[in-house]
DNA sequence: GAATGTTGTCCGAAATATCGGACTTGCCGT
DNA sequence: ACGGCAAGTCCGATATTTCGGACAACATTC
């Protein structure tokens, strides 16, 4: 395997399986990008072939029609794909589509440019966390972004004021048993996480050390809709060691941001 | 007809026109999709069919799939479909892996919260020009952002530098006749148009005003490759009655940008 | 330089996705 | 209340797309 990439899941077309491998075109070219979308690195099409179990001359057949219609780009002259340009047009168009986003652009961009840490906005989709808007501080510690990449609930400091809504005995059956387990294979004690999110409420905002990264702090404040639920964060990404009086300016500038993007009281 | 949507021009499948009408799944995709970012705005079902000459069933079929793979959102409850958070997650990635577009984020984003100006990052695709980037100003005096939509070379101020690599007979036989007339019915005199070229090239930017909006000016610089070809302009759109000294300032910012996004010299 | 693996193209067969049209439901104006 | 129109669902037939496998062109290894 000329690429380290790992196969999966040998993903199963999609939505339900079929009893033969025969699937419709437009099914494979969903699996297709989602792969692209995990992976989050121009890939090789046999790659793509194999780990998504999609036949190798219908991968080829679609690949071309969509490099044609510039979703997909080859990349390097290596036989790589990628996304083109047309996503990030289609992409565009979403964004300036929903009111919430558009505003919090705005106020990410802001926020960024201000302090020139790392600011993001983010909501959840199911059960799980995603950052939605990410602009990268100056520093710009982290490069690649995780825009639309689901990670568990307890990883993260927003996490702990998007359920807020939620009774202890809904939150724990809500979220996954083994998502409070960290990649570095500590595990999130219940209790705390639930006193978190307590604490979180009251301060109307939260802070985290260490979860995921240990070298990370995440400062993170609501922003509610008309009931007052947290439909979605307003965040820093910054360095842990980052000096008390620094993260204190930081966390009112994000209640003030996520203020203007909630519904007002 | 509930909606005001023109039938744009019958749009005859995708590549090569099909005997019969019967077409593949993807190649409708591809239309549906090229159909809302044109109209820019949700649009119903029935609408699409129509315009894009896709028979109804077909079409509800595959928006029933898009919609389960968020590639496109139900909107409103009012029965109208957009694109989805997919398209917005696929884009960022596109975003993220193209070097020169990375950096160009940045500096967009610096001079629009500098000045408070709309500030764009644009490149040619085939023989027109478009809008990559759009970072809007605090002024936001123009919501709708053109974001991949494709507009006549002549028409815009970064066209004038886009071009300039090609000798005069060139640009001419490059860009079409049409593209020579404005849009408020006014033709652009070709003498005049090569002129800009030549001048922009001296002087390293570009200023246009009341060219497609009567009351607005553009300021644009170049980005150079290592051969000195033009491959994408930095820009400021402003309102035309903005005093000549912040204009001054606003040209130089562009320019620093633009050479920080140029491969030295 | 033979053996082995990878990339990309091509082709015919068969499974099936697309399509047309019928049908239901709901809305609107008269 | 009624007729006309639009939205959305459903179903069977058939034209077409997907798929497997063969093949050629290169690259890599021993």
């Amino acid at each position: 395997m000329a690429n380290g990439v790992m196969a999966e899941k040998k993903a199963p077309a999609r939505g339900e399986e079929r009893a033969n491998g025969r699937a419709r075109g437009i099914d494979r070219v969903i699996a297709l990008m989602e792969h692209l979308h995990r992976l989050r690195t121009p890939t090789r099409i046999a790659d793509i072939a194999r780990d998504t179990g999609t036949p190798r001359s219908t991968v080829y057949e679609l690949v071309n029609t969509l490099v044609e219609a510039r979703w997909l780009e080859l990349r390097d002259d290596d036989g790589t794909v990628y996304f083109g340009p047309a996503m990030h047009y289609y992409g565009s168009d979403y964004l300036d589509s929903v009111d919430l986003i558009r505003k919090a652009r705005v106020e990410v961009a802001h926020l960024a440019e201000m302090s020139g840490e790392t600011s993001q906005f983010c909501m959840l989709e199911g059960d799980k966390y995603l950052v939605v808007l990410n602009e990268p501080g100056r520093r710009m510690f982290r490069i690649s972004s995780e825009i639309g990449i689901k990670v568990p609930i307890p990883w993260t400091a927003s996490g702990r004021l998007l359920v807020d809504h939620l009774k202890p005995d809904e939150i724990l059956s809500f979220i996954p048993d083994e998502d409070f387990l960290l990649p570095d294979g500590r595990r999130i004690a219940r209790d705390e996480f639930l006193h978190d999110i307590g604490q979180a409420r009251e301060n109307g905002y939260v802070r985290t050390t260490a979860l995921v990264d240990r070298f990370t702090t995440c400062l993170a404040a609501p922003v509610r809709d008309a009931s007052r639920q947290c439909i979605a964060t307003i965040c820093f990404v910054i360095p842990a060691d980052t000096g008390e009086a620094e993260q204190k300016s930081m966390i009112d500038l994000l209640i003030a941001s996520a203020e203007k993007l909630s519904v007002p009281r």
